[in-house]
DNA sequence: AAGGCTCGCAACCGCATCAGC
DNA sequence: AGCTGATGCGGTTGCGAGCCT
């Protein structure tokens, strides 16, 4: 009945790690490397714990590189535009981020990021705690709503405003949509989740981008937005993903036009596949 | 000064996926 | 193709530190 565990609960230790098990296990895993498996680690290394404790314990503390500490405002950028597009893939947005782990990014996200890009504030008797944090200017970027992650996507064809912009769905071709004379934040583009190619579903042409922002949206080198093919957002969805790659503030400087246009090969299907099965 | 409360972070848990047989 | 063990990942929990009353 039910799953084997993976190690005996019984007689290993679990909790906090003390310096000594630290000692053990960093010396173990330079000298010999993780020695085969995780799970026979903790044996051969001479400690009482589970391996995927040592596993744990390895990547988010020991292993070298690692950043701790406070996060600067480009990292925040990043998270915050990331998690917009994927959601909480933390692997995948920690690989963005040298040095940092994503269970890092993660608590990070849920303590700190969220909060203050949701603007929540719980009522409290009390006043909010000091924050020992750096900057107090993030409330104005990245989010413009507090919605989930791009999922349960949806096609549509009503004209609407996308971070300050007015917004055309067309009825063809390639998502297209010109900055003027918005600059692509420079982190952004050089976001790679996926292929570094797409291709026209008009004229067939493939080209190479700059960078793969995820969410099927791409970057060209003369800032250039492409939409995958195969990918359909609502006009909230692009809203959000533009706003993350824009960046905070577009005040108003509204004058450009952005179009969309949707691949006539999707109209009228129902369900489109995940795009983030493609990654 | 002490007790209560809140927050942040390390660690745990369980499910999903991968890899080898 | 199916099974099993190992690994990866994201959600959750628990504890310690700091702040408030």
């Amino acid at each position: 009945m039910g799953r084997t565990p993976c190690c005996d609960k019984a007689h290993v230790k679990r909790g906090p790690w003390s310096p000594e098990e630290d000692t053990k296990l960093k010396e173990f895993i330079e000298k010999y490397g993780i020695g085969g498996n995780w799970i026979s680690l903790p044996h051969k290394a001479g400690l009482r714990r589970c391996g995927k404790s040592c596993r744990l314990r390895w990547l988010n503390y020991l292993r070298p590189n690692i950043k701790h500490g406070q996060f600067s405002e480009e990292e925040d950028r990043i998270i915050c535009s990331l998690f917009t597009t994927i959601g909480s893939r933390w692997s995948i947005i920690a690989a963005q981020l040298p040095g940092r782990t994503d269970n890092d990014i993660k608590n990070y996200w849920n303590t700190k990021l969220k909060k203050k890009l949701l603007g929540i504030t719980k009522p409290s008797q009390t006043k909010p705690r000091q924050q020992k944090q750096h900057h107090q200017n993030h409330q104005q970027c990245c989010l413009p709503s507090p919605s989930p992650p791009l999922q349960g996507r949806s096609h549509t064809t009503t004209t609407t405003t996308i971070g300050g912009f007015p917004f055309t769905p067309a009825t063809s071709g390639l998502l297209e949509v010109p900055y003027g004379q918005h600059q692509i934040k420079e982190s952004s583009a050089m976001i790679t989740l996926g292929s570094d190619q797409t291709c026209s579903s008009s004229d067939g042409s493939c080209s190479t981008k700059a960078g793969y922002v995820g969410g099927g949206v791409h970057l060209d080198s003369e800032g250039y937005l492409y939409g995958a093919t195969e990918l359909e957002y609502s006009s909230e969805e692009i809203n959000q993903l533009l706003i993350s790659i824009l960046g905070c503030n577009n005040g108003g400087t509204n004058s450009n036009n952005l179009y969309l246009d949707y691949p006539t090969a999707n109209a009228g299907r129902e369900e489109l596949e995940d795009p983030l099965n493609y990654y």
